[in-house]
DNA sequence: CTTGGTTTGTACAACGTTGTAAGCAACGAT
DNA sequence: ATCGTTGCTTACAACGTTGTACAAACCAAG
């Protein structure tokens, strides 16, 4: 049922080689064995077995993208462009879905498929550069914000300067008692503080006190969370005005908690979110939000890992910023 | 850099099959040997070439998953419980991303990495049972209703008994002009149909006129067509007091131009979708909907194909309906 | 000390592909 | 006629692994 080149060769009446020739677009092979070759391979419905073309060549064309989860909007928004990506470069996308543990991304970092992939797009949450640095050469680009100057590739999204940039624009808006919902204090969270010292970095340009009541942790980034922060603020008498979620789906959570309490946003309360995520045009209301260029974020690491495919190891690890912009939306209008 | 069992084998001493021995558990090897060895794995940190091993194994313990877009979320809840199923029988999945187009689907059907993959959880939106029996033997399970009594093995949710008990629950709220969203006439809309059929047959249940004015068309099923389709039966004048849309991102564009116009959800119109993702936990309102077992359905697929694998490839083809229940929200309440 | 069975280790050949080196025509230039 | 050149094809070896067959070492019992 399923052949083989020598198969192939043999209803031709030509060598293994020449079929393999045939194959690879190899130039130097006439016109008429050409023909009779592709003829054999058509007849057999021939497909090569990639297992023993990739322990020749010693690639795959497979790259993994790992991340921590699939259900997770922003990570399937990115996970779609980086297939998109790799696609113009031949390449095929094996997804993992890590969880975000320290040992399931450890596990991820260092063995996926050991030689089935030819390189890595991670986007950790547990591991810290320390970890990644024990690892042997896989070559790998990072996405996010982790590992800061760690011993890869990398590309980020300018955390800092996009949350002041939104809360900034609260500011604008004439609000004073800017809540935070997302930061945490485990080592995870390294986006928790980035955007947190962002929110605190406009909070200081505009000259407001940063008031620690308004600023709620959230164990992990869902919508469930950020509801639960929203309540939890609301419930402490601190009355914020607005309120910066540290991604969309806090956003979302916090929306929900809003409406469930009877108060208006934006008009009671604005809100903002934090990675664009297509839910986030349709809410009610619509959601402001920073929009990182996904498509971009994905490109660029795609073309990171090509690089760092054909360039000599020694190489430095580069790190590349990807634009971002403000989609202001129904939730906290523009001026 | 990196190692070959020859260089962990000559480290400790011993012959190269010895090694591989140790790394596949086999019994008879002395405790020393297998420490010696273990060590020298330990310092060269040798981890096995996959390809060599599934070149020689034929197997590869790779199973893809091949779904239309990975951005929906439907898809992207699906593709987490497929992977968590799938890692308990010890598989990696690859998962691909089609579009949706007859032509990738075919490429995807038959081609994905043709001998690194095991097998192939499909989830096809163009293809036919006729484009799928030209295809020689990739094990494969198929999800959803495209392909009706096909050459494969196939998971599917009763659609037609599911549309007409969410109708039906429509119905009970009193509810008379009751609308459709998401109507198909292309061989794609395999889903569209059935979810048509269960909501004319709660109407005649209820003895209710079809009223072919009250159920819009949507090319694709995401928010902005369900917008664009609500928008357009309420500009019609028909105005219904409900309506059922053939998936949740459908209805959340549904919501989002109810709002806009000034319609209040469930008082003015009530609003069911299908799918139960995560974000009509959230919505405002929330959204009722039929709630598909998607761990199930992952789960059976995974088994399906897990038997198929080492089953007489004569074996029929088994088609296993997963179950599904309504999950009541604001949208339109229990009674 | 032989016999016979079990345990432990080895050598070799495959899995299906492609790179290398080389062979064999046919050709024009010497 | 002889010598490269060029075009086309082939045989062979390798990629790293594991199954098969067998040899060596061990052990217990006769």
């Amino acid at each position: 049922m399923r052949h083989r080149l020598k198969d192939v060769a043999e209803r031709a009446g030509v060598s293994v080689k020449t079929v393999s020739n045939v194959v690879n677009g190899y130039q130097h092979v006439r016109a008429d064995t050409r023909a009779r070759v592709e003829a054999a391979i058509a007849e057999l419905n021939y497909r090569p077995n990639l297992s023993a073309r990739n322990l020749r060549k010693g690639r795959t064309g497979v790259i993994a993208l790992a991340v921590p989860e699939l259900d997770i909007p922003y990570f399937a928004e990115l996970a779609r462009h980086v297939v998109t990506a790799a696609a113009e470069h031949g390449w095929t996308v094996l997804i993992d879905q890590t969880g975000g543990g320290p040992e399931q991304e450890r596990k991820a970092a260092s063995g996926i498929g050991d030689h089935m992939i030819d390189g890595l797009i991670f986007s950790p949450l547990a591991l810290t550069a320390d970890d990644l640095a024990g690892l042997d050469g896989m070559p790998m680009v990072l996405l996010g914000e982790r590992v800061d100057h760690g011993p890869a590739d990398h590309v980020v999204v300018d955390n800092v300067a996009a949350a002041r940039e939104i809360t900034a624009h609260l500011v604008g808006l004439g609000r004073r008692r800017i809540a935070a919902i997302g930061s945490q204090r485990t080592p995870e969270g390294a986006s928790a503080r980035l955007r947190l010292a962002g929110y605190t970095a406009a909070l200081a340009d505009a000259g407001i006190a940063y008031d620690e009541r308004l600023v709620a942790p959230a164990p992990a980034w869902h919508r469930a969370d950020g509801a639960a922060a929203m309540r939890h603020l609301l419930s402490t008498g601190v009355r914020p005005d607005a309120v910066f979620c540290f991604n969309d789906t806090l956003a979302l959570g916090a929306l929900r908690a809003l409406h469930e309490a009877g108060l208006r946003v934006p008009d009671d309360v604005a809100v903002a979110g934090f990675d664009d995520i297509e839910d986030g045009r349709f809410s009610i209301p619509t959601l402001s939000t920073v929009a990182p260029d996904k498509e971009r974020i994905a490109r660029l690491a795609v073309e990171l890992l090509a690089n760092r495919l054909t360039a000599d190891p020694e190489t430095p690890p580069r790190e590349l910023v990807a634009p971002h912009r403000l989609a202001l939306r129904e939730s906290a209008p523009p001026r």
